[in-house]
DNA sequence: CGAAACGTTGACCGTTTTCAATTACAGTGG
DNA sequence: CCACTGTAATTGAAAACGGTCAACGTTTCG
């Protein structure tokens, strides 16, 4: 059961490039493709019925989005550029007659969406724990690999505060917090986690 | 674009009935099939490594659940019915082949899949909403349906305010002001928003 | 080299959580 | 038919916590 070439059907579609504010597509657009964010950031954004709005998404590099626009006629937001970005557009009826003919391929996309479902479930959990400290502590565990478990950060502290759904200064109060109480130990580009307590 | 034979497929499995606080697998067994709700509300739980528990989902009738097992070799939550409920399993491994035997089944599978992860990051999205009025409100909006914009309840307040991420008192607390500024009316089993500002 | 963005810490303020108390039901069993 | 029990709904008051603002050093990158 291993990965076909998602990842290179992924990457067969044209990169574009969006200015701050520009839009992708728009709320009611024929639906022709799903993205992959080569770098930059997006918003999606729905239109209600009241003439307000609100935002379905923030879509960051390396992510894909919009995939349920392969089984839409039309997109049911809209996708507006928030900083500078590199988007890459996956054209709808291609990858779904490739998807369609290879059963294998179905297999692995699916396996992709199973993915995405269980590490939304798993930020939605994290979201439930109120304390800041705990709630980063509980990420900290569940990004840990190795023993002593540790933490190698690969993106900026104010990228975690954002997934954290915290403010970088919470994030780094709970940080100096939990290593001020030993819970943590900072050590350079990383995080080693319950360090020894004989110490 | 129409749905093959997935209902066929997700009904051929057996029907087990559960007792309120029964378990249908718990964190860690091995994943042998994914569920369909018949009826009845099953609530999926992950224990955190500090003994505490949170909820990830709520299944209720006709909602499928734990798809993601299909590529995983354990269960990641527990499955606990909340009330009385019938729950059809279908194994993994049958599936799994027709999957792979039949493309359009596939393609009907993902587009479950795909609607799972736009309700989750929508919910997601949800809690980046930091104040509790605000976000109370968009939850609303997001259900509401018809003209003018009401929304019916088919579950409690309590529940509301645990999917919303906060206590049931901050909702009633929301609510309450939402209602004294006129931007929603308490209508008996719902709430109707954006009221007639004429009257 | 200079402008951004990141990292870090402190103080203050507003909001939410918590704790507490009261009302309103719906179901249960005597 | 009614007291009895448990949960939901509701509101108040105080405490705790995170957000916001501010200030400053550091790194990054054009």
């Amino acid at each position: 059961m291993e990965m076909p070439d998602l990842l290179d059907l992924l990457s067969k579609g044209n990169v574009r490039r969006f200015d701050p504010g520009e839009h992708l597509f728009r709320q009611g657009d024929p639906a022709t493709a799903i993205f992959v964010v080569e770098e930059g950031r997006l918003r999606l954004l729905r239109h209600l019925e009241d003439g307000t709005t609100v935002a379905l998404h923030t879509a960051r590099g390396g992510e894909t989005f919009a995939e349920a626009a392969l089984f839409a006629d039309a997109y049911h937001c809209d996708a507006v550029a928030e900083v500078e970005s590199r988007v890459r557009a996956i054209p709808k009826t291609a990858l779904l007659e490739a998807l369609g003919r290879d059963p294998a391929l179905g297999i692995a996309f699916m396996r992709l969406l199973a993915g995405h479902v269980r590490e939304l479930r798993g930020r939605v959990e994290l979201r439930n724990v109120r304390s800041a400290q705990e709630r980063l502590l509980a990420w900290l565990r569940m990004q840990a690999v190795g023993s002593p478990a540790a933490v190698r950060l690969d993106r900026t502290w104010t990228e975690v505060a954002a997934e954290l759904g915290l403010t970088r200064e919470a994030v780094y109060r709970a940080l100096a917090r939990l290593e001020r109480e030993g819970a943590v130990l900072r050590r350079g580009d990383g995080i080693v986690l319950g360090p020894p307590r004989g110490v």
